[in-house]
DNA sequence: AAAATATGTCAACATGGCTGACATAAATAT
DNA sequence: ATATTTATGTCAGCCATGTTGACATATTTT
């Protein structure tokens, strides 16, 4: 059995048609709901398999695409985007700087800082796994007709909680300045 | 400081535009990948709020999540669809059958397997999560115009690896036969 | 000089993945 | 009828990645 499939067994079959309208209000969005999960589940299945075979994880494959994005970023900065604690990332980006992919540098003005930065080897990983992605991506936005690139973009904007959506929308568009001046 | 924020710190702030267009062929999609992960972030993060509550977790909610759509499953079909392993899924199970809500019956044709089910309980608890997520789905939409359900469903299912789309449409297709005849 | 801040570290624990080995009951094949 | 295969469960242990709490160090700020 390979992995990501789904059960089809079981149950009469019949020709699948495309997902119900759900109409009715107060009615779960089921179709949304399964679509994200198995949407992202093959989204991140891509990266994951090139990831263990380096002996990484998901984990890791967060803190290098973030510091790509935003080098020179603060450990600080970094914490408050995965979310998690300083003990947990310790260990992540201990690996990745032990095995020179990520590097650290005092800070200039504030030397209580260490700014993160990815190495030439980081970036390379950084950009083949979101090569990957960008794969399924494009291929999903050529199949769809013009307009499905916004549509998507206005669509998971949307998704984001309301309060911190601005911030998100900041960080994307600082990291793209920073990327096109690197 | 709150959970879900995002780091706004550092580097020079500008005003918040929309994402760079992303033209040049080659180039990753950096909003679409960023985008996605901010949004499953907090898709799957009001449920989770709820469930840390009763001791449970994200394995818990998949399962109950399933078994509510795909009453009398088995879980071979329950091992397919999460893609782990039947220990890891044992004990998520024991647990949610100890505390009554899912329950096993016997198969009636091949009496081998145990088929799962929802108890009242564990359909109540299924769709009051399913109630958060459908309230940030809808809130999205009606931020966006008509037709903003169409183009999400289409750019998710597009977002699917191609060879096992057919069988997750198949899957979404009958579970709402299935609920709507429950 | 004292307090606050940025970061790192040690220790212990929880969850939810995994592998491997083995057990049981029931269906299916010979 | 016996043998094999199938569906499920279970024991034992490992790994990755999250958690809390306590504490250390260097540096900046007050």
């Amino acid at each position: 059995m390979s992995a990501k499939t789904v059960a089809t067994a079981g149950l009469s079959e019949r020709p699948a048609g495309s997902a119900a309208p759900t109409a009715a209000a107060g009615e779960p969005t089921w179709d949304i709901i399964e679509l994200l999960f198995f949407a992202y589940r093959d989204f991140v299945g891509d990266p994951d398999e090139v990831l263990s075979k380096l002996g990484f994880g998901r984990a890791h494959h967060r803190v290098l695409h973030f510091v790509n994005r935003n080098p020179g970023m603060k450990v600080a900065d970094l914490l408050d985007i995965l979310n998690i604690t300083k003990q947990s990332l310790g260990r992540v980006l201990k690996q990745m700087v032990d095995q020179g992919f990520i590097l650290q540098k005092e800070g200039a003005q504030d030397r209580r800082q260490r700014l993160l930065y990815v190495t030439p080897k980081g970036e390379a990983l950084a950009l083949k796994l979101a090569g990957l992605q960008t794969a399924r991506i494009t291929r999903a936005f050529g199949e769809l007709g013009p307009g499905a690139h916004e549509a998507a973009r206005r669509f998971l904007t949307a998704m984001i909680d309301t309060d911190n959506r601005e911030g998100v929308l900041r960080l994307i568009a600082r990291a793209d300045r920073a990327s096109k001046r690197g």
